[in-house]
RNA sequence: GCCCUCGUAGCUCAGCGGAUAGAGCAGAAGACUUCUAAUCUUUUGGCCGCAGGUUCGAUUCCUGCCGAGGGCGCCA
């Protein structure tokens, strides 16, 4: 029996011993509430449904939990149901039916975990969206792993989910990269405000080779060169470093492309702007034009385009919005770093706008700094530590994992020292050897002759295997929860569990039998127990990005 | 000044109204003739920043204060 089943024979209960109330409450899988409690003695699972509804039926928690109690204890697999506290059911499933689940584990394989709770929501998450004017840094990476892990929570949770990248390749800061590109080409220094680093210098050198006759070009052909071939080759150097990161997007959205003129003449800015003054949001005053954001609940109305004719940043963030919209996007997240907090109210205007609603269709999520003792500023690239040195330095895995295994909003100090430790301090080795010990377990009971043609699931009494089972149980639950949520670290955090009782499990029950033993049905039926763990372990690293080694 | 996030064990942090507030590390004591000891067992350690409020019940929700970080533009 999986928790799922449970919750519904529970709701079954309640609502058979609230029948003849009128009006009979309202009661749905959700608000059961069914919870692994920390105390073993607390039994399997326990519900504060007792607690919940004595508020709305108005009779005592514990007589109603006692109903209840009494009425799932008629019920096949369930081996003990009791009342404690103010009113927890404490239920325990009898192991044949708990251990049922283990079956449908293994069964399931790759997919388990999965559920289709979030059918039908077409969603658009967008991070990263660094400028292409220099490499990656902590920042970035931060957004890189958590917001690649939440796309793919999400779509375990049976999202439609698509990631994207805006490439802020258009205005001031490209054309300050241009210039600092030909500069270092010229042998020049830096101009003022512009890039720095050894790697404008080594783009300034890859530009020479593809354009030999670089310096031969006039003033304006040679910056606007310069800039675009720098652009591409920094792009690259992006999308190579996301990529050994594990991280890829399905979309890379360029600004330039709300700028260029379309077929009418018009970009995608102009009409924008139409559009938005058309939906009657959009007001004139000392010659600039504005979008009056205060009607829904931004702080000032904004300026979508200066009194000199030339668009704000607003304008492509309007543009690429609707763009969003005009794609099919029922939602729109984005992760934001703190240092841009001040875009909520906008973006949420600009989705009211639009004639969206801002509480539904656009989610914002806006995350703490990150920082990590030891990191040596990257010489390469100034005064930034680069996604690319700390992936050499501590590795995909660890910085996926340590990044992922915290929520967005936590400030977060990382501490090299754990990270490249191999040991019980650092949980993404913690979890990784619990799943090669998985299969470690399966090629020791391979070879001892141990087979999964017997599964008995009656014989796994032993108080480690049904908090294992349990915890395995759980998995759905969590990866649908995190997606809810947009809390990837959930996964992580789940996985720690699992890893822990899993090593405990180890510890007290044997897969193989020891010495010449002979090999009986509990031995096939708990090497089903250790499979199914390699898979919840498996598919949980895989959603978070990180590998999970068959032997370590 | 206004706005956002955070404040939980010595450290790094979990805990979307429920039972005695948890994990790892650090400190103390143990377990390898054993399917991997990269593991496991036991143990020390808390005015959950402070003060009110809502509730049968608050670390969790609300208000104020204190402390830390970040943000406010016809910049991008």
């Amino acid at each position: 029996m999986d928790p799922r089943a449970l919750a519904a024979l529970i709701r079954q209960s309640a609502l058979a011993h609230l029948a003849d109330m009128s009006p009979s409450p309202e009661l749905s899988e959700d608000d059961i509430a069914l919870e692994r409690p920390k105390n073993r003695d607390h039994g399997d699972w326990a519900t504060s449904i007792a607690l919940k509804l004595a508020k709305v039926v108005g009779s005592n928690p514990r007589d109603l939990a006692t109903a209840i109690a009494d009425n799932l204890l008629d019920h096949e697999g369930i081996a003990a149901a009791e009342v404690a506290g103010p009113g927890f059911i404490n239920i325990s499933l009898d192991a044949g039916s708990a251990g049922e689940l283990v079956r449908t584990i293994v069964q399931a394989g790759d997919t388990y975990g999965s559920s289709s709770d979030m059918a039908g929501q077409v969603i658009n998450v967008e991070f990263v969206s660094a400028n292409p004017t220099g490499p990656l840094h902590i920042g970035h990476t931060r957004w890189a792993a958590l917001g690649d892990s939440l796309v793919r929570v999400l779509r375990a949770a049976g999202a439609s989910v698509t990631s994207e990248f805006y490439i802020n390749d258009q205005g001031v800061q490209m054309d300050k990269f241009g210039l600092s590109v030909v500069a270092a080409a010229e042998g020049k220094p830096a101009p003022e405000d512009g890039y720095q680093g050894e790697y404008i210098s080594d783009l300034a050198r890859r530009v020479l080779e593809m354009v030999p006759d670089l310096l031969e070009m006039p003033e304006s052909a040679r910056i606007e060169t310069a800039r675009d071939r720098a652009y591409e080759l920094q792009l690259a150097d992006i999308t190579a470093s996301l990529s050994r990161f594990n991280v890829r997007f399905d979309v890379w959205f360029s600004e330039r492309t709300l700028h260029t003129p379309g077929k009418s003449g018009e970009s995608l800015i102009d009409e924008s702007v139409e559009r938005l003054r058309a939906g009657g949001h959009v007001f004139d005053d000392e010659g600039a034009v504005w979008v009056r954001t205060t009607d829904f609940g931004d702080d000032k109305d904004r300026v979508i385009r200066r009194a000199n004719g030339a668009y704000t940043y607003f304008a492509a963030d309007a543009a690429y919005y609707l763009s969003k919209s005009d794609r099919g996007f029922w939602k729109k997240i984005y992760l934001l770093g703190a240092d841009h907090h001040g875009y909520i109210h906008r973006l949420k205007a600009l989705a009211g706008a639009a004639g969206d609603d801002p509480e539904v269709n656009v989610e914002i999520l806006i995350g703490q700094l990150v920082s990590i003792n030891g990191a040596k500023l990257s010489k390469r690239a100034g005064n930034i530590i680069e996604l690319d040195d700390l992936q050499t330095w501590l590795g995909t895995d660890a910085l996926r994992y340590s990044l992922a295994r915290y929520p967005a909003d936590s400030p977060l100090t990382l501490d090299s020292d754990i990270l490249t430790k191999r040991s019980n301090d650092n949980p993404v080795f913690y979890v990784q050897y619990a799943h090669a010990r998985t299969h470690q377990v399966a090629r020791n009971a391979a070879a001892a002759g141990v087979t999964t043609d017997t599964f008995e699931p009656s014989t796994l009494t032993h108080e480690t295997e049904s908090a294992l089972i349990a915890s395995l149980g759980d998995f759905p639950r969590v990866v649908a929860q995190s997606a809810e949520l947009r809390e990837p670290h959930r996964v992580a955090r789940y996985l720690e569990e699992v890893a822990g009782v899993y090593h405990r499990w180890y510890d007290a029950c044997r897969v193989s039998p020891q010495g010449d033993n002979p090999i009986e049905p509990v031995h096939g039926t708990r090497l089903w127990l250790n499979d199914a763990t390699g898979h919840v372990l498996r598919n949980g690293l895989s959603m978070l990005g990180v590998s999970a080694p068959e032997r370590m």
